[in-house]
DNA sequence: CAGGCATACTCGTATAGACGAGTGGGCAAG
DNA sequence: CTTGCCCACTCGTCTATACGAGTATGCCTG
């Protein structure tokens, strides 16, 4: 193994930058070299320690910084290794398309398969409700709506978890509250129910997620989230459904495509 | 003032939870239940190591968690503060629409204008340079371009960053190779010059900010960064432009409207 | 040979103390 | 009254130490 001084370099104490700022400068342009590799394991807070000349806790600090930048993650045990970027899963602005409701199986799963990997839809929720504030401005007014809750993996790893909110008036007694709306997914029902789709909007945020969202998909630290409510509405004007969306950030590129017009 | 214990409770030792974590948990939920406002000091240090009975470094763990989710922020010599959520700016997806062209302004400082924002765009710089890899991909394999980079500030504050690279064969000569490209941008001067746009194809990502953009968007700890890469194509299908935006997510919304045909 | 245990290494949590530096209020001198 | 200094309070950085808990390895025992 090369020796820490060569890929590292020293602290400058004349600098009046801290310590561990400058440590975490040295680990994060080695990184971003390339000296070390996704995956691969940092020294260790005990090699660094000596290297460095500073105490444990001071490592500590310039590690927390690397790990709130998406940089690198610890692993109690074992070490802190640079994290590695995960695979990305392409949000095209069509994948609501009229014609892709056609298929059978829902837009997740067809696209996952086609890229390789193995998807996962779990912890159904079908249950009526009391509308929140803002969704019940977004609805119109209502009162009570149908949520449908559901959480998406990619081989293995939460990367969405999503609810669907609809008026009870439309949603109540049909295919909608079933666990399983059937094929083409709840759009593909609205329309046979005379709901036509005319446009979707769809609304972008990005954030740190709050301590729920971390344990539902499972985020490492450093990792924001993305997101999405998306409001249906119907060729009356009408808005049919909300589908607040919330994604792991680093799982996802969302891409869209709009008219010059 | 309302004394700390009924405000915050107290640590659970038998809990299995890091002391550290009981205390960031005690303070945000007082946060979220808005017995702490926003821009409103949280307890200090001091006093947090008083009515827990912690050393001070686990205090600061804890103020360091809820920094590191975006939630508070810490001023040196005055406290810690609930973060305030700045205003946010709206993206429209028909931002970049014909009939938005025709007004001598930029959309940018139209709308800040209308909001009752004091906009500003700084740190011009105009000139050409040799294409990434990436950009050379989008444009459609050009070796060297021209480099368009601005910032965008609103109250002062930097929310935005962005470079807007063009082919040399399209923008060399031309008024689009000025620092000021004219009434209605650039897009303006691309159709001028008989390059009549298509679409638009935008891509986006959310993670946390590289400290180059730390430092260009002023961020606070805690806050992602949106990363916008949208490419303007011609009716010939070539593409003329793309710009790269890198944003503070916590000041913005983007909203797309979408055809569900 | 297989299973289990000891051990060394990793990071996680917490304590106690020291000094530095930014902020703001009050007091004293001009 | 104004200026300037001091001081108290704030967070920022760093050291040194201790113990706990997860992981991996190799040896020892059965």
């Amino acid at each position: 193994m090369t020796s820490l001084p060569s890929l590292l370099g020293d602290i400058d104490p004349t600098s009046d930058r801290a310590v561990f700022l400058q440590i975490a400068d040295h680990l994060r342009e080695a990184i971003d070299r390339g000296r070390f590799k996704e995956g691969e394991k940092l020294p260790s807070e005990a090699e660094l320690v000596e290297h460095y000349g500073v105490s444990r806790m001071t490592v500590r600090n310039s590690f927390s910084v690397l790990t709130g930048e998406g940089l690198a993650h610890a692993e109690h045990g074992k070490g802190v290794f640079v994290r590695p970027r995960p695979p990305v899963r392409r949000l095209a602005s069509d994948r609501f398309a009229r014609r892709h409701r056609e298929q059978g199986k829902s837009a997740f799963i067809v696209e996952a398969d086609a890229a390789g990997s193995h998807p996962q839809v779990d912890s159904l929720e079908v249950k009526e409700e009391k509308a929140t504030q803002d969704i019940s401005a977004r609805l119109g007014s209502v009162r009570r709506v149908l949520a449908r809750r559901r959480r998406y993996l990619l081989d293995g790893r939460p990367v969405e978890f999503a609810t669907s909110y609809l008026p009870l008036d439309i949603a109540r007694g049909t295919q909608i509250a079933e666990p399983n709306p059937g094929p083409g997914g709840i759009y593909a029902r609205l329309e046979e129910l005379g709901h036509h789709l005319d446009h979707f909007e769809e609304e972008i945020r990005a954030r740190m997620p709050a301590p729920s969202e971390v344990r539902t998909l499972r985020l490492a630290s450093g990792v924001p989230v993305i997101h999405l409510i998306r409001t249906a509405y119907d060729t009356e004007g009408r808005a049919v459904e909300v589908c607040d969306t919330v994604m792991a950030a680093d799982a996802y590129v969302l891409s869209y495509q709009l008219p010059a017009t």
